[in-house]
DNA sequence: ACCATAGATCAACTAGGGTTGATCGACCGG
DNA sequence: CCGGTCGATCAACCCTAGTTGATCTATGGT
């Protein structure tokens, strides 16, 4: 959930949403710093959001969907049991 | 998102995820100091995962479920169509 | 009316995370 | 090989977001 904190991060996710696209793409599509974009990437990846792919001189990330699935059932499993009356305070 | 990314107010998502909470019982429950506690209970609220309820001298706490949903089906969205194959890359 | 308690708010302080610019390593074309 | 480019990494700086302790408001009991 932090990594998804980040508005740059989100952006990154978006552009990551309908496929893989190589980090010389994202710097131009985003209007990034080299390094800004490096370091984000490198936490998206690390919390497992994203994954990458190095081909030739180029490296390509995508999404992680099952990370991202593993988000949506716990806050599907949230929304489910949360209305039930408060228990009486003492 | 920026308000799921800290770790107290995760705790407190939880302790409400199986209903209304007043105020008293959730520093009793965390362990945290008043202050603290209402201040990461504002920033759950102004970003609409939480919403208050007055009654008496209490104030109880729930978790709004339209909220979580919408991320919930933000997700779900943005697992759905990320595996296309990478553009190529100049 | 007075006091006690629940909870919000405020100001000052702190620290963790993001930015910036430079450098480094890897890969490829000529 | 050598030079150029892609992308990662590092150190220094900075700023925002969280912490802390005190104070303020409101509610209810007696």
């Amino acid at each position: 959930m932090r990594a998804l904190a980040e508005p740059i991060r989100l952006q990154v996710v978006q552009a990551l949403q309908h496929g893989e696209r190589c980090v010389c793409d994202l710097t131009g599509d985003l209007n990034l710093a080299q390094s800004k974009l490096s370091f984000h990437l490198k936490v998206l990846k690390e919390a497992g959001l994203i994954r990458a792919r190095q081909q030739g001189r180029w490296i390509y990330y995508r999404l992680e969907p099952s990370a991202l699935l593993l988000l949506r059932d716990w806050l599907g499993h949230l929304a489910a049991a949360c209305q039930s009356p408060a228990p009486p305070c003492s």
